[in-house]
DNA sequence: CTCGAATGATTCAAGCTGTAAATATTCAGG
DNA sequence: CCTGAATATTTACAGCTTGAATCATTCGAG
């Protein structure tokens, strides 16, 4: 009654633990670099996925959250200076928001420092791909 | 200078995308579940990691997260009469948590919940064990 | 034994994230 | 043209998470 071990469920769950945890590793990585620059882990992965001009909603979706979320992050980054947001040229319900050119420095720089020392090195190319190829699977069936 | 693809870094952010995406999904199936029971993600995977009396620290390590967090978590566990925090038998400094015949029952009927529609049901138990090897490996080799 | 370092837990401030609701705009039919 | 459904964004709100500071306790070296 101390300390039963759970039946069927612990190797689901392992493998979930292993995820969130890579997850979070993944995500230390970023607050680290950047906060050399000052960025907030959310603030450097928003620009780190600005490669263009785009809209809320399509930065939303390249990370992988809600558009209400990106609302919050590019304000922070506007009162930086780095993003700015013009008329949308075909929609004008939407923003299209761009870099300014200290935006784009910034970003080239953080780029930079993400590469290093990532936390997938510990993989090599092949294991990589097969890694990319489980977890878009798992991504997508269902 | 629209939208330059970036060059090298793509393999490793697409990876740590799809790393990232999956984990949310993880979280999103805990939600769901756990919304049914009157928990939130956060509560109901304190109560899943609870397998038997444990510290607050033990309960991070579980978690993987501060054990702040857990201080933020078990109180509202405890208040909705779930956990009880129980001086620590050997050590005064630590709490000895442990749940209430409540939380037993309802910890039960939770790990039920998440065993259907698991979010990794898109992948077989073979897939599922090359998975979990990369996975360890990633996250144990620096 | 005693003192200083280490550890367990908590508090607080700051920031992240999701949901639901509100507003503005677009679009497809009729 | 008009209307209702769909879409883009924002706001308000609630909850999660971290990191630094704090307090009590434990542990180890001398």
């Amino acid at each position: 009654m101390t300390t039963s071990p759970d039946p069927q469920p612990i190797a689901e769950r392992q493998l979930c633990g292993l995820v969130n945890g890579l997850a979070q590793r993944i995500t230390e990585h970023v607050r680290v670099r950047a906060a050399t620059l000052g960025l907030t882990a959310a603030q450097a992965t928003a620009l780190r996925e600005m490669t263009g001009p785009m809209t809320m909603r399509e930065l939303a979706e390249r990370m992988t959250c809600e558009p209400s979320n990106t609302t919050f992050v590019i304000d922070k980054l506007e009162k930086q200076g780095l993003v700015e947001r013009h008329p949308h040229p075909t929609d004008r319900r939407a923003k299209h928001l761009v870099l300014t050119a200290e935006g784009a420095a910034l970003r080239t720089r953080l780029l930079e420092l993400l590469v290093v020392d990532s936390p997938l090195s510990g993989l090599t190319d092949q294991e990589k791909r097969v890694l990319h190829q489980l977890l878009e699977q798992a991504v997508t069936l269902r």
